[in-house]
DNA sequence: CCCAGCTATATAGTTCGGCTATATACTTGA
DNA sequence: TCAAGTATATAGCCGAACTATATAGCTGGG
């Protein structure tokens, strides 16, 4: 009954392989040279609202320092804006501005042309299990999770 | 009548998001030092069979130099063994080695042990569906096909 | 009301993966 | 047999992300 031998393994670290060829395919086809941590952040400000600097590296997943480095570029081009907290005079709070909505679409678009060929010609039936599965990966990444299930580092 | 807004946008750039996430998420959960190009390579080598350095930067998608330090790394742990290649002695054919193959295989449980919260309690259905939509990723990102349209670089 | 201890962000310094440019060794065809 | 091309190796650089630590601001018990 059972002809998909690839079924056999679990598919997460199959999974992870293919998400891992995919982000390379994605990064040689653009020939972007913005780290994915950029877009990133910026797609978790645009969903989440404005958040601290810590609050953003946990659910971008990357360190504070790291963070904070990289909140000092993207507001160098103007891509978020920092409020200062009034609750709190040491934190504050990113917000993605329309520069940074814009380059965050653009980056989208870039990325589904660079894409297009290896998606080329799927059935309406393989798009809509493909449709469907980033469904549930954006649901099982989702990034408010993080914050309540921290404290891993 | 379209509450699914998500399917508004296209997938591929919503899966290339997700895809990174899943990445980060698995790296942090494993605790793993070792590059994801290590495992793309050796995984490689497994399913390709022997390959040049040249051939296996390619569907690596890594440059020949980065392939050549990773090979040099990878011999000194034994996970890979070089064999002269007799048609050209310019060339090396490399192998998986039986070692390469059991740090795959530990790797591919670490990975999946670490994404099992990630992934925990799918449904009948949520599970099909991502073990299809793993079967077209796979089909569509197979390593062989870069060496037909590569000249990208 | 003030200081010890905690928290939020910033800075310093390191590590390491991946890149470009180039060298070296070998192959090949005219 | 040598010029041009190809396969791998080496050198040097860049930048992302880390750990350790400094700085500044908050907060509660005495």
């Amino acid at each position: 009954m059972n002809s998909h031998l690839s079924s056999a393994r679990p598919f997460p670290e199959r999974l992870i392989v293919a998400a891992n060829r995919l982000t390379r395919i994605a990064a040689l086809a653009t020939g972007s040279t913005t780290p994915a941590s950029v877009w990133r952040s910026l797609s978790i400000l645009e969903t989440d609202g404005s958040l601290r600097i810590g609050e953003l590296a946990r659910r971008s997943r990357v360190t504070q320092p790291t963070m904070t480095k990289l909140i000092q570029g993207l507001a160098e081009d103007e891509l978020i804006y920092r409020i200062a907290d009034v609750a709190d005079s040491r934190a504050w709070l990113i917000a993605i501005t329309p520069k940074g909505t814009a380059a965050l679409d653009a980056w989208r678009v870039e990325v589904g042309a660079a894409l297009a060929p290896t998606f080329e010609g799927l059935s309406a039936e393989e798009s809509e299990i493909l449709e469907r599965a980033v469904a549930i990966l954006e649901e099982r990444t989702e990034t408010a999770r993080v914050a309540t299930r921290d404290e891993v580092a």
